[in-house]
DNA sequence: CGCGCTAATGTAATCCATTACATGTGCGCG
DNA sequence: CGCGCACATGTAATGGATTACATTAGCGCG
């Protein structure tokens, strides 16, 4: 009765080569010993005997053992995957914080399935679905805003999923994030105190539903009104790009306005307006203020060095693996995780010259590019 | 007989609420068929007959059926899991690496299991057989040279996987990559033939084992002895870092050597080499030549624009991607794919000044940092 | 001496989808 | 008319680890 197994195909690789891969009851046979007391052995050590355990270890080591972890996971109900979908890795912003996400998951024995979406909301709604098809527990994803097909998913599921990267007063998701509103709002409140009045923003593309952006937006509206600053004709959209943030300068400035200051919603923006200003032989500081936002490594690298908003993408990331693993472990998790941001005040911002007048020099370039330098300090 | 589902405690949730996903057996009730033809209706819906199926997939909507994976993944033995391990994700090499492997994965419908090794190689193999612990059925890997433990590990389970960024003509793994010797030894000719014969090199730190950074090496040992010059004192190793650039280039100058030109094992040596440059009041290229390696987007848009060696990152994620899934699937790979490098001549190269002295005055710097700025261009 | 408890191990059910094999139906063709 | 084949579907084995439950041995204590 012990030898039912006897006619398993796999008996022939019983001495060593695991070209096979060993199960479990190959180890059992070896070690004179049921699958259970293997498994045992395995996972709660402590209940089975030391002489036996070390057999069992022998056994594994010879065989070149390694547990399914199909067959686990199938029994257990739990893959240890989890999903992330995040917009971009070419932005350094993403990429931390997936790192310190990662890093936070590995800690508990958690793995990360990762896609990047492109900032396209079906595309995330496409990957979130497959990553759940292909054994993700949970999901981490960015904004809040999803495609409507995603969000009936999760509600219908029950998935365990965070929201990253923003804050939504009006509802009580799971959410790792910051006010980006509030943020922005500080960011012209420093230009108002240092006696700036003409101010535009430099936005990231609202249209495609990036709640982000659209959140940083409101916050400019939100403290034009107080000021009593205009807003709507002050605003410029652009992709995140540097070439985007040249573009939208361009554009501010095509519908005649002057502004003394900026505040764009990506520092990717700021510095193309910066290279804009420098192209048409605007001064910065002097003849024009400019806020980022992220807080990019090369922000304190630029010249001159960016003021901006600094965004705890890796504290975000560590708090949004926690939360996702409590979750999912159906351990008690705070139902939101809001973070500070922090105004970096560096160079780029300054008073404005009283009565001011921009001279809008429409220099062709002559060189073939603008291009990033270093100060000689 | 056919009801020998009844106890199951699901039975209660048939109607609709699928809370606690719903399996095959569920959708086979509610369809009035057995498990065998939901399972063909889901994976080969031709040998189907329509009405049936369409019964099927009313079903399998109405319980908002999932497959489980673990499942699938347990009978067919594949998990559809690629194991990646990168050094970092901070630099955008990789990062742009791992999304276009991502990106070829995906089309196949395969997942990628991202981890970081931070240039560690015991990380990389902690990591590596974590992955296939978890379900990894191959692995894309960076660089040749691996721990022992890893090494061994892999070539007894016989577990597939690639490595990338280098080329080794003495063995025949699978490799994705390119000639890293090479391309210095071109950087290196480049120099010679502009008239260069004092030529630093500044590299990555080689002690840690990386053997990009040493082949990198080898390349400037190759090219300076086959135009005889001298060679070991001119190598100074570093963090990839900016910082690390400007201490390599200091450990070089402090030597006492005057060379006329350096090469840089990555972008961010040369970042950093530029900024000493500026810091000391040499003058690039004039006073000095540079050629950086990677040519990362911000390299075009340093001033001077540097010169580099372009390393087909993209590329190579694609060709990883198809390579590993064609060895998980037993399809015919070639055994190496070598890309070529190509040396993008910018504006940190020039003839070397005849019977040049390089002025090195020990400037104390006053402003606070070295700045990247942008030209007025 | 024997009851009852604990510790150690074995037996077999279980997780869920896939698939080899079996069954049944209908049609074409000799 | 009936053999044989193709097609559609059902039945049940299968994959590998975990784990509820069963069993056995050993020990303490009355």
């Amino acid at each position: 009765m012990t030898e039912h197994q006897r006619g398993r195909k796999r008996r022939s690789i019983k001495t060593n080569n695991a070209s096979s891969s060993a199960t479990v009851s190959d180890v059992a046979r070896l070690a004179h010993v049921s699958t259970a007391t293997v498994s045992r052995a395995l996972n709660t050590p402590d209940v089975v005997r030391l002489e036996v355990r070390e057999r069992i270890a022998a056994a594994v080591e010879k065989l070149g053992y390694i547990p399914n972890d199909s067959a686990r996971a199938l029994r257990q109900n739990q893959t240890r995957l989890i999903g992330v979908v995040v917009p971009t890795l070419s932005y350094a912003l993403y990429a931390d914080f997936f790192a310190s996400l990662q890093g936070t998951l590995a800690q508990d024995g958690y793995f990360a399935l990762l896609t990047t979406s492109d900032y396209d909301l079906h595309s995330e709604a496409e990957h979130a679905i497959k990553l759940i098809r292909q054994g993700a527990q949970g999901l981490v994803l960015v904004g809040r805003l999803r495609e409507k097909r995603l969000a009936n998913f999760l509600a219908a599921s029950g998935i365990p999923h965070v929201s990253t990267y923003v804050t939504d007063p009006t509802d009580n998701e799971n959410i790792i994030g910051f006010d980006n509103a509030r943020a922005i709002r500080e960011a012209v409140e420093h230009l108002v105190s240092l006696g700036h009045r003409r101010i535009a923003m430099l936005s990231g593309v609202t249209t495609k539903q990036n709640d982000r952006a659209i959140a940083r937006v409101n916050g400019f509206r939100i403290a034009t009104q107080i000021h009593q600053l205009p807003s709507e004709s002050w605003i410029a959209e652009a992709p995140y790009t540097i070439e985007g943030g040249r573009l939208a300068l361009r554009a501010i400035l095509a519908r005649g306005l002057e502004p003394t200051a900026l505040v764009c919603g990506s520092d990717m923006l700021a510095i193309g307006a910066l290279q804009e200003c420098k192209a048409r032989g605007i001064h910065v500081p002097r003849d024009i203020s400019i806020v980022g936002f992220d807080d990019l490594e090369i922000a304190a690298h630029l010249d001159p060095p960016l003021s901006t908003v600094e965004v705890p993408s890796v504290e975000m990331g560590k708090a949004a693996g926690e939360h996702i693993i409590a979750l999912c472990s159906r351990a008690p998790a705070p139902e939101k995780t809001i973070f500070e941001t922090r105004l970096v005040i560096r160079k780029t911002t300054a008073k404005p010259r009283s009565r001011e007048i921009i001279t809008q020099r429409a220099s062709r370039r002559r060189t073939p590019s603008d291009l990033l330098v270093f100060s000689s300090s």
